[in-house]
RNA sequence: GCGGACGUGGCGGAAUUGGUAGACGCAAGGGACUUAAAAUCCCUCGGGACUCCCGUACGGGUUCGAUUCCCGUCGUCCGCACCA
């Protein structure tokens, strides 16, 4: 049979417009199979789809409809994480309203990711800058307030003076605000807070528990709730050295066993006594505002090497009153983590052993390493941080490091100062509450009124959603919602005194902490979910997505979802079940001579045996091929995903996206990789053809009475429905495609090799063949599939089809074949019955010529057969 | 500095988790068809002294057998980063 080329343009829009028809993909709640939800990140909708979102999706939507076809009820819904800082700037820039411009990009990326052929409900759809979504968010931040969830207090923001907004840490760059480039102040703000740091033990735990997460992602988690176990231990302050009113110091430490290699004490520059002591001595006010210019940001801190002030205070070592130590401001002690304040042990800290080496207060060393001999143990440069025996720390002498640590802890536990003990342990987390108050206006307001007589006044439930004014102005930096004429004078619902509103809006991390909640009933206009559905559907069975979400997104989804249980909106405590984080798609760059970057469109390519070079369409200059990046703008080495789609197709973008590298990994888009995968289409197209010409028709039976092609098919077939069910299951995209690649390698020929017409046994089993061939890609090229299905006599979609049923006895042969290895080294094959036993393995393989021919005048050791693998004879 | 991952042909990668290294594809070379091009089809494709030997970054080890496990070295990438 003769085929027309394949034309995806036509194929792609008609069997778009059947799937929406027919509703194909639209899940109901009430479906009695087995649920099953995939779910991948949500995009921003900053203007155009990139080849990223391709990738996300195709490996999304292989799951979706490998699932659909085994028998799920698959929800696989899509929305859009509408609010955050771009639109503003965009209104800023055009004069037009953030709003609008956000929709705009909304319409066209539905468009094109509708063009992509995705199995998704868009009858779910939501946006998270749609007051029927963000009304819900108000309303939990009600609830989570009045649970005890939510937190207001002071705390030091990164300021840009230009914008006039708050910058999270990543939007500090060497000390600048990343768009501003202001110097960033570091301010004191009043800030809402989700209290998440509440919950780090129970984060931490859960993690236990995702056994389907990357250990990667667990394990950047893990460090960054950074839990620690240690002692806090209180220092009294020498009388006479004490500033007003400071009779003690608290520190908190994880090496209470270092405590008589101790020189010296640090506090932090905003440690009270830091602030007592400055009070009446200007040189330290004036050391702690250096500190303080010395700002938070990352840069600043790798570079600022360790400074000191000493304050004069003294304070008692606590198992020797007459052992006095100097209390140093430092501008290494953060004010944040532990109590701000440390007992400095130079010999077993680097920090604190460059810090004694810059001031000349020498180091003890207290841990000896058990291959040296205490007399001999000098620290110089290097602390040493390992394990050993305590030595120089008079009751500790002899013990272990834990045992060292048990004996001070249980000491100092016991022994009152004051009416409380000298110590207490404590386990200490480095995860922070989350701050999510913005100065932004394109953000979900915070429903609460300020009110000078009643303080913070929660908005009444009837008056929700509170919602952003449409009538704003973006002609200035800073928070249109603060400066709008009207918006924020309102009543206090309390007293009904003039109060105003509050102007921040939250950080989009909270948009998106619950957006797969929302999905599982998004119709629901009085409460952000509905029980019986967030209860059937979550957790999410398969989310996919970036790793540059690992923590952020990931960690605050993971607190939100527990922040609703406790507050009664779901069940669960973990949203997302299994975890697949996806390689970045990147691609060559192109430099000319005068450095100016070239896109892949601008240039053209020879290449031969000696090499690949790439020449200028314009000039016809030659141009530099640079290594493979991350597509990004600025290198002007991105392709379109519309260009591709419109030139080779929905379905070929997908398969190359798929079947080159392993997910996880990078994958390097090139031409020449998406061309193998068109004429790849065009081939399964002509196989098709070929096979429905000779198939039986639609609902034959493999026969019972089998030839030797027929098994072969057959054969073929399940083994590798097999395969690609395995790799599938396992998301190994790039693995699935090459089984079903050698299938159809197989199919071909077979087909070319026959040399009489296929009696009936062959064309059943053809039929067969052809069917499961065309099911393993669908869920890949599903336009294609579809195309190839009616081709193969169906006229209900393969989208609508169930899974072909495995054979497991057609994968399995009654000979083997076994490699046969002498020492070691293959030497020969075995072709042998699949059930025969070790010794006649051992008995057939001595009989095998090779075998003989390499034993002669050895003697056999032994024979190792490994059953249904391999042999290896072992001789002397 | 701390933590983690990785290192296989010209390239992307595969190898059933200790059992025939290089599946599948890309690129390249040769050939067929064609007036020609495209498309399609066939052959070759890790290296060599080619019935054999070498080869999975490098050096050791365990094992009948190591890309896979262990120790060390080198390199690349990622995360965290003065967290007491």
């Amino acid at each position: 049979m003769t085929a027309e080329r394949y034309n995806p343009r036509e194929s792609e829009a008609k069997w778009q417009a059947v799937w929406e028809a027919r509703k194909t993909f639209q899940t109901s709640n009430e479906d009695p199979r087995p649920k099953y939800y995939v779910l991948e990140m949500f995009p921003y909708p900053s203007g155009r789809i990139h080849m990223g979102h391709v990738r996300n999706y195709a490996m999304g939507d292989v799951v979706a409809r490998y699932k659909r076809a085994r028998g799920f009820n698959v929800l696989h819904p899509m929305g859009w994480d509408a609010f955050g800082m771009p639109a503003e700037n965009a209104a800023m820039q055009n004069k037009s309203h953030p709003a609008r411009w956000t929709y705009t990009n909304i319409d066209t990326m539905r468009g094109q990711l509708k063009s992509m052929g995705l199995s998704l409900d868009w009858s779910r759809e939501v946006a998270t800058c749609d007051p029927s979504y963000y009304r819900h968010q108000q309303k939990m931040f009600l609830d989570f307030l009045s649970a005890g969830l939510v937190d207001r207090k002071k705390s030091k923001v990164n300021w840009d003076p230009v914008d006039h907004t708050v910058l999270a840490n990543e939007q500090v760059i060497d000390g600048r605000g990343w768009r501003s480039g202001a110097i960033v102040e570091q301010r004191e703000l009043t800030q809402w807070f989700l209290k998440i740091s509440k919950y780090s033990q129970e984060l931490l735990d859960g993690l236990d528990t995702l056994d389907r997460w990357p250990e990667k992602v667990r394990l950047m988690q893990r460090n960054w709730i950074g839990k620690s176990e240690g002692l806090l231990v209180r220092f009294e302050v020498a009388a006479a050295t004490a500033p007003a009113g400071l009779t003690e110091l608290e520190i908190f430490t994880t090496r209470p066993d270092t405590l008589f290699g101790a020189k010296f004490m640090a506090i932090a520059p905003d440690h009270p006594m830091a602030a007592a002591v400055a009070a009446g001595n200007p040189e330290l006010k004036a050391f702690i505002e250096e500190c303080r210019r010395g700002g938070t940001s990352v840069v600043a801190l790798e570079t600022a090497e360790k400074m000191g002030f000493n304050t004069g205070v003294r304070v008692q070592h606590p198992f020797d009153p007459d052992w006095l130590l100097p209390v140093y401001v430092a501008n290494f002690i953060l004010m944040e983590y532990g109590t701000g304040a440390i007992f400095g042990c130079p010999a077993h800290d680097q920090r604190d052993l460059d810090f004694v080496n810059k001031y000349g207060l020498g180091n003890t060393p207290v841990v000896c390493p058990a291959e040296v001999h205490p007399a001999n143990f000098k620290i110089t440069d290097v602390a040493y941080d390992g394990d050993g025996r305590m030595i120089n720390s008079r009751f500790l002498d002899g013990m272990s490091v834990p045992e060292a640590k048990e004996e001070v802890s249980r000491r100092l536990e016991s022994s009152v100062w004051g009416d409380r003990p000298r110590a207490r342990r404590q386990v200490n987390f480095k995860l922070r509450d989350w701050g999510i108050s913005r100065q932004r206006y394109w953000g979900c307001p915070i429903p609460v009124i300020h009110c000078d007589a009643c303080g913070v006044v929660p908005v009444p439930e009837k008056d929700l959603p509170v919602q952003l004014p449409d009538d704003v102005t973006f002609d200035q930096p800073g928070n249109a919602l603060e400066r709008h004429p009207s918006w924020k004078f309102v009543k206090c619902p309390s007293c009904s005194h003039d109060a105003r509103r509050e102007t921040d809006t939250m950080d989009t991390f909270v948009d998106s902490s619950w957006y797969f909640a929302r999905f599982t009933d998004p119709w629901n206009k009085d409460t952000p979910t509905t029980r019986s559905a967030v209860d059937h559907w979550l957790p999410v069975d398969q989310y996919i997505g970036g790793i540059e979400h690992a923590i952020l997104h990931l960690l605050y989804s993971r607190f939100f979802t527990r922040a609703m249980r406790i507050t009664g909106h779901c069940e669960v405590s973990e949203p997302f079940r299994g975890l697949f984080t996806q390689g970045m798609v990147v691609h060559e760059t192109y430099r000319a001579q005068d450095g100016a970057w070239l896109t892949p469109n601008e240039v053209k390519f020879s290449s031969d045996a000696a090499g690949r070079r790439a020449f200028s369409l314009a000039t016809s200059a030659e141009v530099q091929i640079g290594p493979s990046e991350k597509m990004s703008k600025s290198k002007r080495n991105t392709v379109d995903p519309d260009d591709i789609i419109g030139t080779f197709g929905a379905d070929t973008a997908r398969w190359f996206m798929l079947s080159d590298s392993p997910p996880e990994r990078d994958v390097a888009w090139t031409e020449e990789g998406v061309q193998g995968s068109a004429r790849y289409v065009q081939q399964l197209w002509r196989l098709v053809h070929d096979l429905a010409g000779v198939a039986a028709p639609i609902g034959t039976r493999p026969l019972s009475a089998m030839t030797a092609e027929a098994t072969a098919i057959r054969k073929a077939a399940h083994t590798h429905l097999m395969h690609v069910q395995e790799n599938i299951e396992r998301l190994r995209f790039n693995t699935a495609i090459a089984e079903i690649r050698k299938f159809s390698n197989t199919l071909l020929s077979l087909l070319s090799n026959a040399e009489a017409a296929p009696d009936d046994a062959s064309r059943a089993a053809y039929r067969e063949a052809a069917d499961i061939l065309v099911c393993m890609f669908a869920p890949m090229m599903p336009h294609l599939a579809e195309e190839c299905w009616a081709v193969l006599g169906y006229s209900s979609p393969v989208s609508e089809s169930a899974w072909p049923v495995l054979d497991m006895s057609l994968t399995k042969n009654d000979m083997i074949s076994l490699p046969i290895q002498i020492n070691g080294k293959k030497r020969a094959d075995l072709t042998i019955d699949a059930d025969a036993d070790d010794a006649a393995v051992q008995s057939a393989t001595l009989k095998l010529e090779a075998v003989q021919k390499a034993l002669e005048g050895k003697a056999v050791r032994k024979i190792i057969v490994v059953p249904k693998r391999i042999v290896n004879v072992v001789v002397a």
